[in-house]
DNA sequence: AGTTGCGATGTAAACGTTTACATCACTTCT
DNA sequence: AGAAGTGATGTAAACGTTTACATCGCAACT
């Protein structure tokens, strides 16, 4: 059942080098040849054997895509990203989730280093000294997605996160709002930071004042949303409108508002960030951003393909994916 | 900077068979040429070449997982299941989306019979002639993830849609429920015949009558929610609890309930499947099934390795994953 | 007619690893 | 002391494919 070219070779009576360039299609075959040798391969039902190719060839059709030791409600659409462009330039895509059986430098090492696969996509929020130390080892070209913008040597693709709090900051301030909190993430989170610089910088740039109690400090968790909100709402000075950092606190935003009997958007509005399922769910539906997920996979996937196809050692590039304000109920 | 064998061998002062047998661990070898080959391996930084290994032993560590061509929020959970379990054996797992560029079968068989993988999981909701005849053919071990429980030929891990719906409509009957409505999915959804399945005969064994206008149609989007509970809402004799094939139909549940002025669940209640990331966010926060759907993937690649394992041609097994029920206030 | 060029095809090596078999140096029998 | 057995190691083939190089036949030159 699992024909090989040398069976070919003696039914259409030529040379496995025959039957090698005719089926990969390039060197010259002599049209007749290639026939024959094409319906022989079809009556043997034969199938390439990559595993033999890709190992004489010295490289793989297949690519790795690291994932973090966590569970995201995103990462499906990254993966999805990633498979379809792959696959469109005759890539497979090996999925590798780092967790507690197996720490990212492993999986780095292991992985990279095995020929299995011929390029890595890296999903990796914060680039430790230990993992690049271990990625200027590597020799397959990999493409990082991530948030750490302090990297330059290194090709990545992340989100907008400045571009896209700043936008909705102006959206917010061309709408009239004059009292803007902001619920930011973990301090030590990129896409936390970037967030919150995309806010200020736009409060300054259009002159706004931003009370320093005005931006109190979350962890991305529902229940952070719900403390911070309460602060803010405790405040003498409250503000009008409440720019969560995510989606997750912007909900817990909600439930303390409507606790204490408030109305949104009228008493006091709320948008977020992420566009999680949930967010047009709510009442009233929360104004967000939308990140459009699958083209961080599409795009980092694109930049490795270039990689791998014209090997010149390229300039490492930068790529911000941007996102889209979706403007529902809840300001 | 990729080592081999040989280099290992040359510094070592062995042959290259013995290095082989000192890294496999296996075969006898000197435990001082052991340690010996080790340590120049270590100090070579050396990684096996995967693909050399593979191909030699005509096997891979490597396996599929197929997914059909629609993105679902379950999708990350299925995948980190079959990869935490595989790696945990020593495998890979490799994630093919198909989708208009490549159909389902196009990528069976490409994929299947490539020599790359060793075994593949297939995610099918419905195992369509055309589908079978290739799996027919197919030599490498595989799994289906399906809920089309009309196949006996194959190894298979699904959703436990019948119990769990049983357990849900008997534990609304124990509730006090006398009149339960059911919402049920596309007819030609295998989950969705389940489901509808395990709740009338839960009523029926219940001695409980069902109105032949308590069970309406939907199509699992909350639209189709939305015009089912009218329905029910406009009927002279109105049940007490609608139970939604799934979560988007209850949500659809929630809105017209609510338009309507009603209370969840004072006036009526509502209970769905799925537990979906919102459910528990609703107001009131859903009771729903839970569904562990990581232990899809874990059951899938446990049931593959066996096969790939002791390759032994054992009976095809058919394994349900058992659900759960999650009790909030919506009834 | 002999040379050159070229297109088509064949030959064989190579890729890195495993493994069946051969070999060798001992030890332990008889 | 020789035979037989055993444990450690080496030799070489094999896996399926690609590809550099060699070869061959034929057309188009001089």
């Amino acid at each position: 059942m699992v024909s090989t070219i040398k069976e070919i070779a003696k039914l259409a009576n030529v040379s496995i080098a025959t039957v090698s360039r005719a089926l990969s299609g390039s060197s010259k075959v002599k049209e007749d040849t290639r026939q024959l040798v094409l319906q022989v391969a079809k009556q043997l039902n034969y199938n390439p054997n990559l595993l033999a190719r890709n190992f004489v060839k010295r490289k793989s059709n297949l690519i790795a895509l690291i994932l973090p030791d966590i569970t995201d409600e995103f990462f499906s659409e990254i993966i999805r990203g990633v498979d379809d462009t792959a696959y469109l330039s005759g890539y497979y895509t090996m999925v590798i989730s780092s967790h507690k059986n197996r720490s990212l430098v492993e999986s780095i090492h292991t992985i990279m280093g095995a020929g299995l696969v011929g390029g890595a996509i890296l999903l990796i929020p914060y680039l430790s000294k230990e993992i690049k130390e271990v990625l200027n080892h590597e020799r397959i070209p990999f493409v990082i997605i991530s948030s750490d913008n302090n990297q330059n040597s290194y090709s990545m693709v992340s989100i907008d996160n400045y571009g896209a709090a700043y936008s909705m900051t102006e959206f917010l301030i061309k709408k009239g709002y004059k009292k803007i909190a902001h619920i930011s993430g973990p301090s030590d989170n990129n896409d936390a930071i970037n967030r919150l610089k995309g806010y200020t910088d736009a409060c300054v740039y259009n002159q706004l004042k931003i009370k320093k109690n005005w931006i109190v400090n979350g962890n991305f968790t529902r229940e952070s949303g719900i403390d911070a909100c309460a602060q803010l709402l405790d405040l003498k000075d409250k503000p009008e409108v409440i720019f969560a950092g995510n989606d997750m606190m912007a909900l817990g935003c909600y439930e303390i508002i409507q606790e204490r009997g408030l109305k949104i958007p009228k008493d006091i509005s709320v948008v977020g960030f992420d566009d999680i399922m949930l967010a047009k769910y709510l009442s009233p539906p929360l104004t967000t951003v939308k990140v459009h997920i699958n083209e961080l996979g599409i795009t980092a996937a694109e930049l490795l393909l270039s990689k791998l196809i014209n090997q010149n050692g390229a300039a490492e590039r930068k790529i911000k994916v941007s996102a889209e304000l979706i403007i529902r109920k809840s300001c």
